[in-house]
DNA sequence: GATTATTATTAGCTAAACCTAAATTTATGT
DNA sequence: ACATAAATTTAGGTTTAGCTAATAATAATC
């Protein structure tokens, strides 16, 4: 009987590479450093677990030349993805819990739940298509819609522009955009972009300007708004 | 600086464990076999664990003779009992899942959610009581309100009784139960009780009778109601 | 193009949880 | 009390997922 390999569940180790090699590379080529990096583990031991996943078909990876993701790679990556948005959308959404202290949660969740839980889940929140960073969520079938929006630091200047997400990576971060309402779905005018210092100027709705370095232009990302 | 030792979380395995012990033998000792068979792990394998348990102080054990929980182990199983019966209220009464589907969710949940998880979570339901199969919830600072209520096996014929839980191991048994309306805080008529074969006839609410045999008898647990 | 620096791999170990098979201890039956 | 049966432990593996230190390959610099 072909076919019938009995296909246990993956690690949730294995999930967070696969992951992280989306998040890093998307459908592009992730280095051993920059998983290591991603995943704090040892490049030696990302080395090994690189080797394993190209043996279950999940990564292709050639030595010293980095690993990219497979058909069933990528699926698996996104049904975690979607996972986790959708945690993060319960947690904020009927928990109560604050928009930086979803992410550590969702992290370890995503690889508890069923898919039985997952879809009676994205039921109880009515299917929404973003997560509280503003990243889109996955459908069921594995679709992703495509991001057009683009880092603060790389919008024009002069533009009127919307937030459309926040990186979800640093908590520092997260809390300093939270307190001052730079958040997905606020309507920005870019003031100055100081190549310099790669300091961005902005200007939001309620008039307050804001002055934003590298690390936070990197973390907020855009979409240009139609003249209004 | 005594008393800084990084005390990191417990594995799930270590959980399921000190759970299995409480619920085999509550403040008393469970046997290697009873946990292996409880486990479905091999009792070599659990002869094992139990040594790693003592020396974490999580049990106390002696070689050939079982063991039994410490206070730091039964708060341990206790924390996981609590985060069990609020998820299977919540996957009931929230997401729709049926009274079979529960438990398993349930028993991979309970090692992934937070402390800060299980509370809101609690909020959130009310501070429920009692999970869906009747099992009382531990509170939140280690307390467990007594049980008294006895298997259907063993009460006294002619009695009013009211089921007061049911054992959630067998789906198969729940599903029995379920289907005929045998859930908690149904009120029964006992019948017959036959020594002979250990099956209990009873009388439901609705008029309808059931004759239930061993397996059956030992699942659900009632409690004697005052003459009405 | 040779040298140096960076990146990656290999080699060798560890710990957690499991397993099977063999030995040993405890319990039971006559 | 002794033999047998049942329960338990010991001995010796395995797999997963990590680690460090040493080595090798690739990339960058002079
Ligand atoms: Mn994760
Ligand atoms: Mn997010
Ligand atoms: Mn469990
Ligand atoms: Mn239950």
């Amino acid at each position: 009987m072909p076919g019938t390999e009995t296909t246990r569940p993956l690690s949730s180790s294995i999930g967070d590479y696969l992951k992280a090699i989306w998040a890093l590379a998307g459908t592009g080529s992730a280095s051993t450093t920059e998983v290591s990096g991603h995943l704090s583990v040892a490049p030696a031991s990302v080395t090994n677990m690189l080797g394993r996943l190209q043996e279950m078909g999940l990564v292709r990876y050639e030595r010293y030349r980095g690993a990219s993701l497979t058909g069933r790679g990528r699926e698996e990556a996104l049904r975690l993805v979607r996972r986790h948005r959708l945690i993060e959308s319960f947690l904020l959404g009927h928990l109560g819990y604050s928009w930086q202290e979803v992410h550590d949660e969702a992290e370890r969740l995503e690889h508890a739940v069923s898919d039985e839980f997952t879809e009676r889940l994205a039921e109880l929140l009515g299917h929404p298509a973003h997560d509280p960073h503003g990243d889109p969520i996955p459908a069921a079938d594995g679709t992703l819609e495509p991001d057009d929006s683009l880092p603060l630091g790389e919008a024009g200047v002069g533009g009127r522009v919307r937030i459309s997400k926040v990186s979800d990576e640093s908590i520092p971060v997260l809390d300093y955009l939270g307190e001052r309402g730079l958040v997905p779905g606020r309507l920005l005018i870019i003031r100055e972009v100081r190549h310099l210092d790669g300091v961005v100027t902005v200007e939001d709705e309620g008039g307050e300007t804001h002055a934003l370095g590298g690390p936070l232009t990197r973390a907020v990302f855009v979409r240009e708004e139609a003249a209004g």
